[in-house]
DNA sequence: TTTGAAATTGATCATTATTTTCATTTCTCA
DNA sequence: TGAGAAATGAAAATAATGATCAATTTCAAA
């Protein structure tokens, strides 16, 4: 499935006539085997052990290709960093953030969405893409806070 | 009830033996008469009106001192700007934001808010605060992208 | 395979939003 | 009223991100 996420980003690079590069691989699959939500510094560092060529605004450049492309997305916690993300397509989620440790958890709800709809549809509101994060204690840092 | 915040600050601002200033009353009265959702500089630009002297740190200090205080909060929308808005206490309410004319509509509803519960409980999370934003077209703007 | 136009890269500089510093002014209250 | 703590404003410091540009790489056509 990795593979699949690749193809589809060479479709859009071809489609937009852009070029197939030895850095954008090497950060497109460093991405894509890292879980999580990753900021640009985090892949960069990582990206760095397997070519230590790569600089920051390639990073940069290519995270913006690839949310562009859909295989990832951008998203703006609190916190001030801005993180990124697979995404699967046909698939959405949220998100449990833990103000203590930081820990993020991802949750889908079929029930709030189709509420959400029904909200926006009373405001004559047409929804494109929505955010919704709860900031918490997690079960671990519960009650030590 | 604009007084009423404006001890409710009072109060916050002597339990930690802050002071009293003709500027932090000029921008926080400012802040209350003003409605919807300001950034650091729109409000800037108003207190300005009133006291030409004020100065852009001061309204940052102060609108942080509000977010504390418990009488504005903060919101970090997508577009990268940060906004503060009242907090009437008891009161919760989520946007609908259109990313063309950039107009923002409040809502509250409280089956998603129950939801949510729901789901955080379900992963032993407690939820202090969240968002929920949704991005699209408003009804003015639907239809003519 | 060679070639050359177009795209990419990385280093560095520019920007934008926000925070901090610091010398000076202003409050508070004994 | 006077001392000490806090607040202020201007300017410098940060931090994240965006743009610039000369050098390099890619790719398709010759």
């Amino acid at each position: 499935m990795v593979q699949e996420r690749i193809n589809e980003f060479a479709k859009y690079i071809e489609k937009k006539g852009l070029k197939t590069t030895q850095q954008r691989n090497d950060i497109i699959r460093t991405f894509l085997k890292s879980g999580g939500h990753l900021s640009v510094d985090d892949l960069h560092q990582k990206v760095k052990k397997v070519n230590p060529r790569v600089g920051y605004a390639t990073v940069y450049r290519t995270l913006k290709l690839l949310s562009e492309s859909g295989v990832a997305v951008e998203r703006h916690f609190d916190d001030g960093h801005t993180r990124y993300e697979h995404l699967e397509p046909e698939e959405h989620h949220d998100h449990l953030i833990c103000i203590k440790c930081g820990d993020i958890i991802e949750f889908e709800d079929k029930n709030i969405e189709s509420l959400q709809e029904k909200v926006a549809k009373k405001h004559g509101f047409r929804v494109v893409t929505h955010n919704l994060e709860m900031y918490g204690y997690c079960k671990k840092c519960n009650g030590n806070t």
